[in-house]
DNA sequence: ATGACTTACGATAAGCGTAAAAATA
DNA sequence: TATTTTTACGCTTATCGTAAGTCAT
């Protein structure tokens, strides 16, 4: 058994069994990957993939029970060469951050020009996408961190470290009669058609939840999946936004006028998510604690051994 | 990378980073295990072991952290090979079973009676040990299951399920004065020259917790390894014994008699452990429920994934 | 001087890529 | 017929084992 034979397993899976593609994905020849999977399925014993003929229809059970090892195998392999890097040169490496719209524009910034300037020599990027998809990029080791507030808690080959706590702001025009009222309440809200974001995205069922508890239905006339476009709407007139305190720019969006919300929604806690099982390396954990000081090295290693702790943090969030 | 070079470089620390061992545990020759040493050396870019000339010494700091993952990662292999030979032939393999003399000599033989009626071709083999030396066989990997009472919680990468509890009895020689007293009592035993287990086996701990609660200072002329060597002596007149109640057994043991003792200790549990990460095949989930009926396939899975569950059926237990 | 690892080298075997064949859709 | 996988074959490369070399104890 080859290391190499996993690693075209997992490819031609990757490629919905298609063989010739996972072939030009590994940069080599068809045939060759044809071979290698027939020795391992004779090694083994099985088959690993059912076939019509000489077309790779399906995956077998215990083909698929075989592919989750292989899978665990390949990311370990890699581990191993990320240790040799790491005591090779701990200033040089690659950090790949998934993150949505909201921390990627309004939050991540300050911390990103810190870490490149202490870390030069890293090769950063930021992968955006929906908090699911963010989840399963770390899930498959294509990304080193993800960086969200929901549905990450899913993917149970993920610990979750919760790093603030936030809250929402709602956005009016200029001389919107909600900046009258005193203090804002959801069933003042409940009255204006209101944008807000997606379903999957930042904390949105929280919103739901709130309105809900008081048996208000809110109007919601635009769901959009990141800030700019909520506010883009607000600011032509088509509702009220509600929107993280921390995507309103005081300096920049002057064509809009901000309230408080907080005390109407639930907080949500921003978590950074990161395989259980990865070889996390040094400038990792920097960068986690620069986005979120009280998670330091020693902490998340703890964290890392024994999730079950998380569950206490978590819960004195809230 | 070449999953041989991981058995090589485990193998040579097994072999306390001798190499020319090593290669003759692997049957293949020196040169080429230096080589693939090597080899693997300069792929990671790190030196995995400190020489002396052309000595090895020690393992370096990076060489221990890439160990541990070679390790993983030829579990898994073997894992692999598992799958392989699970969907072959569900009804051959190998079990191999860790366990003490307790388990071995008086607890184990039904179960296991009825195990290779059921799986004739299965290959059985018991290792008999004491606790410590069984929780590395199974985390090592060179045994399936442990089954013992004690000692065996020190290992996180194993998972203990509980199978039953149970106490002490004493035994004492004919017309021994202890069998004129109504009700047994640890202040009673205490005037008596004890014969009992050593330190590290059967839930001695709890006996000493009993004697000391009570600010007694037991005389303990006798700790043996395992029930027969007790009874012998006690036969002899050394003194009296306590040992697990079912190492008794009232028509083989005629020259001695039983005292009930489960009121004056804790009961202990007996438990299986397993390798929380190990590929379990069909008849060994098959044995496990043998041995205790209420640890069936989907409570062992259960618990695999679930191991806090572990605590919460672990303290009812107490 | 013995034990232990590394280097050198020839034989064997494994893997790769091109070309051709087979089989599905 | 077009796409996809398998088989065939020659070439390159890596691996293994023996033998010789080098370095500590």
């Amino acid at each position: 058994m080859k290391l190499q034979q996993l690693k075209y397993l997992c490819e031609i899976v990757k490629q919905n069994l298609n063989l010739t593609k996972a072939a030009n994905a590994l940069h080599t020849s068809q045939p060759g990957v044809s071979r290698q999977i027939q020795l391992l399925e004779q090694e083994l014993g099985i088959e690993i993939f059912t076939r019509h003929g000489k077309r790779i229809t399906h995956i077998t059970q215990p083909g698929a029970a075989i592919l989750e090892i292989a899978q665990k195998m390949l990311r370990d392999a890699d581990n191993l060469k990320k240790i040799g890097q790491e005591f090779n040169d701990k200033e040089s490496g690659t950090l790949i951050i998934a993150t949505t719209h909201t921390q990627a524009r309004y939050v991540l910034p300050p911390t990103i020009k810190r870490f490149i300037k202490r870390y030069p020599r890293i090769r950063l990027s930021l992968r955006q996408g929906s908090p699911t998809e963010i989840s399963s990029w770390v899930s498959s080791g294509e990304a080193d961190l993800a960086i969200a507030t929901e549905a990450i808690e899913l993917f149970d080959e993920l610990i979750m470290l919760p790093c603030y706590e936030w809250n929402r702001s709602v956005i009016v025009p200029p001389q919107h009669p909600l900046l009258e009222i005193e203090e804002l309440t959801l069933e003042a809200l409940a009255q204006y058609a209101i944008v807000t974001y997606d379903f999957a995205f930042t904390g949105r069922s929280k919103i739901n939840q709130a309105f809900a508890a008081k048996g208000l239905k809110p109007n919601v006339v635009l769901t959009a999946l990141d800030a700019d476009v909520i506010k883009t709407y607000v600011e032509i007139g088509l509702g009220v936004g509600i929107l993280a305190k921390m995507a309103f720019d005081t300096e920049r969006d002057t064509g809009l006028r901000v309230i408080d919300a907080a005390h109407l929604f639930e907080p949500s806690t921003t978590r950074i998510g990161i395989r259980r099982d990865s070889y996390i390396r040094h400038y990792i954990y920097d960068f986690i604690e620069m986005f979120a000081a009280h998670l330091d090295m020693d902490t998340v290693k703890g964290l890392l051994e024994n999730p079950e702790r998380l569950l206490s943090s978590v819960v004195s969030h809230k």
